[in-house]
DNA sequence: ACCAATTACTTGTATGTACAACTAAAAATA
DNA sequence: TATTTTTAGTTGTACATACAAGTAATTGGT
């Protein structure tokens, strides 16, 4: 292996940008399989989990929660209004968004499939590894927000 | 704050595929910023760097190295021939990728921006939680491709 | 009370990326 | 050597997401 082949491998395991990215991939792939028991794509799920915890957000402060920009939160709501599973309801310059009754019904099968997929990726990286990470990487996602 | 809510925010910190999606988000979004000196989007930095680093590496390969899927990086090396700044050579199934004479003059520039987003990020998360955090990231990488 | 500035959301469009189905080349096997 | 299987790459299509420009509602200053 030359020297100029392990400068290149380095550039790539030291950015956090290209590491960041890599890891979005996978967890990506592997949350699209364990979450496709609900029928839905993974971040779907995890907006309607919002919705059915906390009813009558408005879609700036879902996007805000879920670090999306509102225009692609308008066409996430719109894919769960399509299926039946939220209603946008305008007030003032605000859309509250609420579960429907079949949204509602979803919540079990949705905490169940992210049971799946802590559990998955729990086997793969170790739980403790995997806990600490998630943690180390929210707070850097806070800090981003400042 | 009520127990729901609570609860909602503790499912999003807590799940590694939300997390780290939100963190390519946010980094993406500086990459974007710092990296725009290059006259490239992110993505096509770092192929193009692996590129004049490691010249005559068959496209399979590269999609490896960046954990892209075979299809992505045929887009990606027809954009940058399409700038010409590298180029394709037919060698029996391969297709072996080298930078032009424009491309390899890319490599200061995208050494010096990758620097830049470097600082950035070391700015807003203390160069030593941006280094560990990196490594531990690129650890579960590995895991991954298992 | 009016006008300007801000805010929430929408829509058109663009990009990054994946999957499925395909072609062509190479390798393995019979 | 002929046939099958595997591998590398391409292309059509689809989806997640962003940005820019627009609309409508609200707020703030005069």
């Amino acid at each position: 292996m030359s020297p100029m082949s392990d400068s290149c491998k380095t550039y790539h395991q030291n950015c956090l940008y290209f590491s960041a990215n890599s890891l979005s991939r996978h967890i990506n792939e592997l949350a699209e399989q364990e979450l496709s028991l609900t029928g839905l794509a993974p971040s779907y799920v995890y907006l309607l989990l919002s919705v059915i915890e906390e009813p009558g957000k408005c879609q700036n402060e879902l996007s805000r929660i879920m670090n999306v920009k509102a225009s692609t939160m308008t066409r996430f709501i719109d894919k769960l209004v399509f299926r039946k599973l939220v209603t946008k309801e305008q007030e003032g310059r605000n859309v509250l968004i609420y579960p429907t009754k079949e949204g509602n019904k979803m919540r079990e099968p949705i905490h169940a499939a992210l049971k799946g997929l802590f559990e998955r990726y729990c086997d793969l990286l170790g739980e403790d590894f995997a806990l600490k990470l998630t943690e180390n990487i929210h707070f850097a996602n806070q800090q981003f927000e400042k």
